[in-house]
DNA sequence: TTTGTTATTGACTAATCGTTCCATAATGTT
DNA sequence: AACATTATGGAACGATTAGTCAATAACAAA
C-alpha cells in the first residue's frame, strides 16, 4: 500500500548500536549515524525517531543480541558454578578480539549517561538488576549442588560478580592481553570456593 | 609587571576537574566550563589552553588530589591487608556520598576516551600501571607478613583488585546503597584468604 | 491508470560547538 | 606619569550540532 523501506531497520539499528557502543552517545553525531547506518536522516527520523529515541533502542538491540545470550549462559541447567565461568568464557571471548575492545554497552552508558539521563538510567537499571538476578539464580543452583564453598550469601556473591563483571568491560577497553583478563576472572571464580 | 588574575588557576583547575567527573569530557561544554570556573572564555584559554590541554590538566589534578591520596595509603608501613582495606574505605567514603555518585575520572575516561584518544589513554595507562603496582607492593609485604592465605600471585592479586576497583567506581554511578558495595567490597577482599 | 501512502532526497533551519580577535583594564616598572 | 605586559570582556568566527521541510519517487490497492 506504500513505499517500502530500502534498507532493513533491524540492520540499520544493528550499526547504530556498534556505533554508539565503540564511541558513546555524545560523541557519535547524527551525521555518523547517516553514514554509519547508510540511511538518510530523514528516513532515520522516521524510523527511529530523534538521536535519544535510536540510542534507547540500540540498548534495547544490545540486551536482545548480547546480555540475552548471557543470561542465557546464566540459566543453563547443571553446574551453576560452570555456567557463570562460562559468562566470562563469553565475554571474553567476545571483548578480547581484534573486533573488540568496545567494553560493553550497558557499562559503558552507566558511566556515560545514567547520573544524567533519566530514561537511560531506568533502562540500564533494569539490565543490571536481570544480571544480578541471573547471577544470583546460577549461584541459588550451585549452592543446592554443593559447589559452593563460601561464607557469602548468593545475593552477596551476585553482587560481586555484576560488580566485577563491569570492571571487566572497562579492564577491557584499554587492549588488555587476554590472558591477564583470564587470570583477573580466575582470582574472581576463587571467591565461589 | 603586568595585570594579575582575578582567579585562582588551582581553584578553578579543581573545578573543571569537577565538571569533566561528573559530565565527562563530551557533554562537558566550553560555556559550562567558563560559568562553572567563573572563568572568562579568552582566560581560560590563556590559563590552561584549548578544551583537550585542559582535560589532560585536569586528570593531572585529579591525580595529585585523589589517586596519590590512594596510592599513599597503600604505602602506608604496616600490614598490607589493612592498607588494601583502607583503599576500598576510602573509596566507599567518599564515592557512596550525597556529593558522589561520580564514580572515579579515570575509570570514566577509560570508558569514554581511552579508545580514541592517545594522550588520554597514555595517561590513564600509566594511572592504570601504578594503581595496579600500588596494590602489588602492598600485597607483597602482605606476602611477607604471612597475611595472604591464597594460591594467587601478588601480580595476579593485584590485577583483580585494580580491576574489581573500577567496577565498583561503575557501580557507584548508580546511586548503589553504601552496604551494597560494602558487601562486594567484603567479597572481594576474601580472595586474599 | 489513477490514487493513497509512505520512503527518499537534499536543502535548510536555528542553536550550539570550540576557538579567536580586539579593544579595554589593571598591574609593576621606569 | 608614561610604558610594557598581561588579564579581561564581549563580540565574532566558521564549523558542526540535532532536527525539519517540501519536493520527488516508489510501491499497493482500486
Amino acid at each position: 500500500m506504500a513505499r517500502p523501506k530500502e534498507f532493513n531497520p533491524d540492520v540499520a539499528l544493528d550499526k547504530a548500536m556498534d556505533l554508539f557502543w565503540r564511541r558513546g552517545y555524545e560523541a557519535t553525531s547524527l551525521q555518523d549515524l547517516v553514514e554509519g547506518l547508510g540511511v538518510n536522516r530523514q528516513s532515520l527520523y522516521d524510523t527511529f525517531g530523534d538521536k535519544h529515541d535510536l540510542f534507547l533502542a540500540a540498548i534495547d538491540q544490545y540486551y536482545r543480541k548480547n546480555v540475552s545470550k548471557l543470561l542465557g549462559v546464566l540459566r543453563q541447567p547443571g553446574s551453576g558454578v560452570e555456567a557463570i565461568r562460562g559468562v566470562f568464557r563469553m565475554v571474553i571471548g567476545n571483548g578480547c578480539t581484534t573486533n573488540g575492545w568496545r567494553g560493553c554497552l550497558v557499562t559503558n552508558s552507566t558511566v556515560e549517561l545514567v547520573p544524567h539521563d533519566k530514561k537511560v538510567g531506568a533502562k540500564i537499571g533494569r539490565i543490571h538488576e536481570e544480571i544480578e538476578q541471573g547471577f544470583y539464580q546460577a549461584l541459588v543452583r550451585a549452592k543446592k549442588n554443593g559447589e559452593l564453598n563460601t561464607k557469602h550469601s548468593p545475593r552477596v556473591l551476585a553482587r560481586f560478580l555484576a560488580g566485577f563483571l563491569m570492571g571487566l568491560s572497562v579492564v577491557m577497553k584499554e587492549k588488555t592481553p587476554r590472558t591477564v583478563v583470564q587470570d583477573m576472572v580466575d582470582v574472581a571464580l576463587g571467591v565461589l570456593g
